[in-house]
RNA sequence: GCCCAGGUAGCUCAGUUGGUAGAGCAUUGGACUGAAAAUCCAAGUGUCGAUGGUUCAAUUCCGUCCCUGGGCA
């Protein structure tokens, strides 16, 4: 099944292209992105808007409650399911997004594992916790010492996700992996990524952040902590913490706006580093050039069935 | 004008009983198989406010000056 996926980092203009490429196309939009799954979380996660997604209709946004929790593997099922629905109607599927190992495991596919056993995970944590990081990685070491090679010892989260394979399957996490390595490529996709100059990445970082906080993040945030108070999403993602620190008076505004830009550059590097990694993606030169990009597309046979607008 | 405290990395600061310095954050690079906007790893950076003196050697001690904050006038 052929696919185009436009990926790179936040506030490259990955939506905007998708859009034009959509229309011009006759494509579908999915969304790549494990922030813009949540419910009610829409300044913040630079959601498409209302105008946007009455555009071009948009699939994979609005998955779940900000206080639960999406594994990759399944959006990743979740995602196959939309992408076959687009697919069957004879509209080209675009999937736009910058969450690397969710367009990875949508790509590629994940070992085949249960399903998060949560209690599991909140008990390694909590073991964590107490005895430390390297503790539990001598402990994988003992099990899966090929695993553990790979892992720092210090990156808890890593070394619980280890523990629980090992102790759900029988098998330690390199045994796993061996056997699947990513190997079959489910799609035939055509990778794009967007890169602006990093000056101008930054700046237009920055203006976002601001842009947020003065369009209205702060309330939004309110509401959606009185409604899910202790939301993981709402903890975790950028701009949503920050605004959390403020309305509980311990950032201002000021400081808050600056924070936020500054997680997100940050964000924007790890993202970029997992995409540069990517062989078959096609970086497209800066500023791009939509028209001729639609035109080599379409001469390539990327498009749906759909009527050209 | 006087008194006190301070001026060290992009920022906040530590430090050198005299042998030209260091942490956190930022920045840059990297890793990533169901938390991924998460998590973790690595690296660079300095006319140590200026100037004169003492000394084999001054960012460190002494003098003068400049700047910042506070107090007194």
């Amino acid at each position: 099944m052929r696919l185009l996926a436009i990926v790179g980092p936040t506030a490259s203009g990955k939506t905007q292209l998708g859009i034009a490429l959509a229309r011009a196309l006759g494509g579908e939009i999915l969304s790549a992105d494990s922030q813009q799954i949540y419910r009610g979380m829409e300044i913040g996660t630079a959601k498409p808007t209302a105008e946007e997604r009455a555009a071009v209709p948009h699939h994979l946004l609005d998955l779940a409650e900000p206080a639960e929790l999406l594994s990759a593997g399944a959006w990743a099922r979740e995602a196959e399911r939309a992408i076959a629905e687009v697919a069957a109607r004879g509209a080209l599927p675009i999937i736009v997004g910058g969450t690397g190992l969710w367009l990875r495991a949508l790509l590629h596919g994940l070992v085949e594992l249960p399903e998060v056993d949560r209690a599991l995970r909140v008990q390694l944590m909590e073991e964590g916790a107490r005895l430390g990081s390297q503790a539990l990685h001598t402990r994988l070491a003992a099990f899966d010492p090929k695993a553990a090679a790979t892992i720092e010892p210090a990156n808890l989260q890593r070394v619980v996700r280890a523990l629980e394979i090992l102790e759900q399957t029988g098998e330690g996490p390199s045994a796993h992996w061996e056997r699947h390595r990513f190997r079959p490529a489910r799609y035939q996709a055509r990778l794009l990524g967007l890169s602006p100059p990093r000056e101008l990445l930054y700046a237009r970082i920055d203006a976002r952040a601001a842009a947020m906080f003065r369009e209205g993040l702060l309330e939004e945030a309110r509401l959606l902590m009185e409604r899910y108070p202790g939301a993981p999403a709402l903890e975790r993602a950028i701009g949503y913490r920050e605004a959390r620190a403020v309305l509980e008076g311990e950032m201002s505004i000021e400081k808050a706006i600056e924070s936020t830009a500054m997680a997100t550059r940050r964000y924007a590097k790890r993202q970029l580093t997992w995409f540069r990694r990517e062989e078959a993606l096609e970086w497209l030169p800066w500023p791009v050039d939509v028209g001729a990009l639609i035109g080599r597309l379409g001469e390539e046979g990327w498009r749906g069935n759909y009527p050209v607008p």
